[in-house]
DNA sequence: TTGAAAGCGCTAACAT
DNA sequence: ATGTTAGCGCTTTCAA
């Protein structure tokens, strides 16, 4: 810059107000340095423009892992915002590590990240206390913050697991496994809740052989859904935590003569084709929602924290349809 | 950190030291440093840190749009490769749009991103050339750059789409039709000319009302494969140029009463339930080449720059094995 | 082992 | 309309 105004044989504040549009020059200091630029390939170093001004025009997402594609859409949805807003998105994966969310967090706040938006690995986020304190405003998606007060999105995973497994119960299932994610993590929790209820409210017993929470991998999936196939009285019905216990079950399933009802919460690509019956979250909107709320926080609402719940859609294709089948 | 040091009562080198870990600095002293550091909840703020080293520890992706399950990965791989070398990704979406392109790839070297990874949307790079020459290591990935020499990583489209095509040949096909994405798209020409190549090989005349290039968006598609099955004499396979096209693909296929063969690029979630038979290239392997190749010219390598070109897999799954079926 | 001073490239505030 | 000065928070250099 300084280059340029040497060459332009202006001064330093007039390129910055050339570069930046501001009012206050001839047309003709204007194309002098216009052509400085031009010749120096000068482009602004926004480093220095963010240490001066305080704000980066940017937002940090911490996720799970960008390569679900549960979390593409909602990233992207977030980017869409940003963008409309000026600012650029920093992405990270947490691999669902707790730690490894921290430092992603606090890696992005050391970058002076206007806003964060984070979807929790961990259960304990008052590490981040100092740094809303400092101002950098804090959304939370798809799961609660830990410990502290905070913005949060989330999906109503309890109702809509209600809802699935009430559609099982409907078509005359009594017998439902539910297999989901590790009990650590808060959507799988509230999901099975949502599970209980819908069997509570038909006055049916919960018999725990048909729970399996755990690793999403396809292998143990794989063998809870064989154990509740396999056994004695076996499950007529399966309701599937997430798109990943989805995918698994639904291989599982079509190995066997015998046609188990299946009804699985996310959607899933094809899902129509092969006639699976899933519990829909909008993962985009979740992540709009999330970041329409941070960046009216930076534009400088004061509100309480406040939650917000998305609905969820059921999708009936067929597979949660089914009749329980004449078993054994 | 100045008020680290005053706290701490030394000076502000000694905090920069403790802070980065750098030796000289008597453990007593270090311990004065950190208390003042844990009470007053200090943080380096790293934009200052960038604009005094010229490296920002961070890199950037331009991609056409992260909600395609085809990026998810590749970006998450990119991201992998720039967490090992302790720097953060700046992705951003370009929707398939030449001057968003420009626009987002600018912006992330006004950031003074170290490096630039970047999926063209349009067929002139040569705005980087200033960038480049500045000392930004730039690689492209998926399509090549467009007038300028730089560093590419490829799939290879073209050997793809005519093994694909090569494959419905060998089972008895004879009218094969070809949707693809539109021709400016370079990996669309690339497995156009691999379907051509495939049916020459063969002997095989092209009928162009076989060929349809254009938009991925359902509709397109939809019309486009149902007008080579109502031809006088229709297809009786189809290759689909990639995975948008796939998934419509199968949904008018499977409307129909005839059997018509199907080879997709790219594989899709499910495909094997479905039996799609598909061209996999290996999207996390692409971005995983393209980082690597980003980071070694970051630390100093200084060769040409150089094309790469990864191996595409044909997954035999059922459709693609479907003789013709009699037609009319 | 420690610290003072200079400066990275920019913008805000205040001249002229 | 234009320029000058100070300073954002850090690291580098060099001296103590």
């Amino acid at each position: 810059m300084k280059d340029v105004a040497a060459r332009a044989g202006v001064g330093l504040k007039t390129v910055s107000r050339v570069v930046n549009g501001e009012p206050g020059v001839t047309p003709d200091t204007e194309r002098r340095v216009q052509e400085a630029i031009e010749f120096l390939g000068f482009r602004r170093n926004d480093s220095a423009r963010v240490l001066r001004k305080g704000r980066t025009a940017s937002v940090g997402l911490v996720l799970e892992d960008l390569a679900d594609p549960f979390y593409g859409p909602l990233s992207r949805a977030v980017e869409e915002v940003a963008r409309a807003h000026g600012a650029l998105l920093i992405n990270g994966s947490s691999a669902e590590d707790p730690d490894r969310e921290q430092e992603l967090a606090l890696a992005l706040c050391a970058r002076r990240v206007d806003g964060l938006i984070v979807i929790p690995a961990g259960y304990d986020h008052r590490y981040l206390e100092p740094e809303i304190r400092a101002g950098v405003a804090t959304v939370f998606v798809d799961r609660p913050a830990g410990r502290i007060d905070a913005d949060t999105v989330l999906s109503d995973n309890f109702g809509g697991a209600r809802e699935g497994v009430a559609h099982l119960i409907a078509h005359g299932h009594r017998r439902i496994g539910f297999v989901g994610d590790h009990p650590r993590i808060h959507t799988a929790v509230e999901r099975l809740r949502g599970y209980r209820a819908a069997l509570e409210d038909a006055g049916l017993d919960v018999d725990e052989r048909w729970v399996a929470l755990g690793s999403t991998s396809p292998d143990r999936v794989r063998s809870a859904v064989e154990t509740m196939l396999d056994a004695p009285e076996p499950v007529t019905a399966v309701f599937a935590g997430n798109n990943r216990v989805t995918v698994t079950a639904v291989r599982v399933l079509a190995e066997r003569d015998r046609r188990t009802a299946l009804v699985g919460f996310d959607d899933i690509e094809l899902a129509d084709l092969l006639g699976i019956t899933v519990i829909a979250q909008d993962s985009a909107a979740l992540g709009r929602t999330a970041a329409e709320r941070l960046f009216r926080r930076l534009d400088g609402v004061n509100e309480e924290p406040e939650s917000v719940t998305l609905k969820t859609t059921l999708i009936p294709r067929g597979s949660g349809e089914l009749p329980p089948a004449a078993n054994i």
